[in-house]
DNA sequence: TTTGGAAAATTAACACTGTTAAGTATTTTT
DNA sequence: AAAAATACTTAACAGTGTTAATTTTCCAAA
């Protein structure tokens, strides 16, 4: 055993420690690398000691999942500057479409991964669903805000805001998973799956845009 | 050893064999359960047996996944009987939702893991992705014919196409994945996951309906 | 019919995974 | 100092995909 002294100030610390080497590991090296024994390797303590801070891997799985919505969340705030509404709902597919990229393996956890969601499903506690809910709730009143501009009339804002979720999320998943790769090489349209995801997405925009 | 004697007529058929029995396997108990110690306890032979057949797992899963759009462009077969283009879409989309509630293990196969089209993205082989293409081409095909309708004018066809695929993939996937289920139980809007999902639907439908 | 070689299948092992029961230190309280 | 509570570790279970080395099976030539 190594030099471990003055490591820890308290002890509790030591259940962000874990959550430290988790994130570490999981953003270098993504979560499938990500497992409880190189966690426990990384902070100099048993795998099991994890466990008495942690129920199981999916709970870490949950913690990441809610860091990965602070990180989005620091990406929205700028969004407020923007005060033409369909400018700032166009700017807010923008960042989340850089998110999923840039993050690539925040977002699988925070919207793919079944794992840390299933976590939740459990308790009926609204509080562990925060961060989800307040982003779906700005979503939702960009969405109110271009209505009162005269976009998307007539249209409830609840699904609307869902179908227009579903786009940004489809497509973001399709290219994180390599699904777009196939379709973009058999035509000889787009130049690389960033230029198809670019011109896909500026194709939804003008289509949002032209139902005013 | 048991009672195999009659078990394969000619030995060439093992690799059909094992692609039963991971078909059956994974049908029952999903991908996860689908290891190749079970495929190999199935089919009464050894685990390393199947090496001598498939190269790894990946490649199984590329199987399966052929499989999958087998299935899904018999699904799709009986929408050419549907004359009016707009009404042949929207029955597409119903079919592709419904095939991805039904067949959830094989959709994720599909269209969510990157296993079975890792496989492929080494050889540039168009062969293997052939069904995955045709399926892309009937979307396209239907959106060209609703343009020539009157709808979507002014449209890229292929970008069309993936916008609309990415929204009914990001559905199929938000519910799959079980994400939906918190922003639905939040609002208290819809009755179920399965009532949102259909009346998701319902509103991209309108919402596309409304550019003629 | 026996023998040799190729093909097919197996055993044993490697390096992992999440997770738990039982045992050992360490610290705190009585 | 003894007892109780806390913190941590060791060892193990039951799995996973995959590979190297070995054995069994089969078929054709001598």
């Amino acid at each position: 055993m190594g030099i471990r002294e003055r490591k820890l100030k308290h002890k509790e610390d030591l259940k962000q420690s874990i959550l430290d080497a988790a994130k570490q590991l999981f953003q270098r090296e993504g979560y499938e690398a990500t497992s409880i024994r190189k966690i426990a390797a990384e902070i100099e303590f048993s795998p099991t000691t994890i466990y008495l801070y942690y129920k199981d891997k999916a709970e870490i799985a949950h913690a990441l999942h809610r860091e990965g919505f602070k990180i989005m969340a620091d990406q929205f705030r700028v969004l407020s500057y923007i005060e033409d509404p369909f400018e700032r709902l166009k700017a807010m597919g923008r960042v989340y479409l850089q998110f999923a990229i840039d993050y690539a393996d925040y977002y699988e956890l925070m919207f793919v991964m079944k794992e840390p969601i299933q976590h939740i499903s459990g308790c009926f506690d609204m509080e562990e669903w925060k961060e989800g809910a307040e982003a779906f709730h700005l979503l939702q009143s960009n969405i109110i805000a271009c209505q009162e501009a005269g976009y998307f009339k007539g249209f409830d804002p609840t699904a609307f805001s869902m179908v227009v979720w579903s786009t940004m999320h489809g497509l973001c998943t399709l290219k994180l998973h390599g699904h777009l790769d196939h379709v973009i090489r058999e035509k000889g349209l787009f130049e690389g799956v960033e230029d198809a995801l670019q011109h896909t997405f500026e194709t939804f925009v003008q289509f949002l845009k032209g139902t005013k």
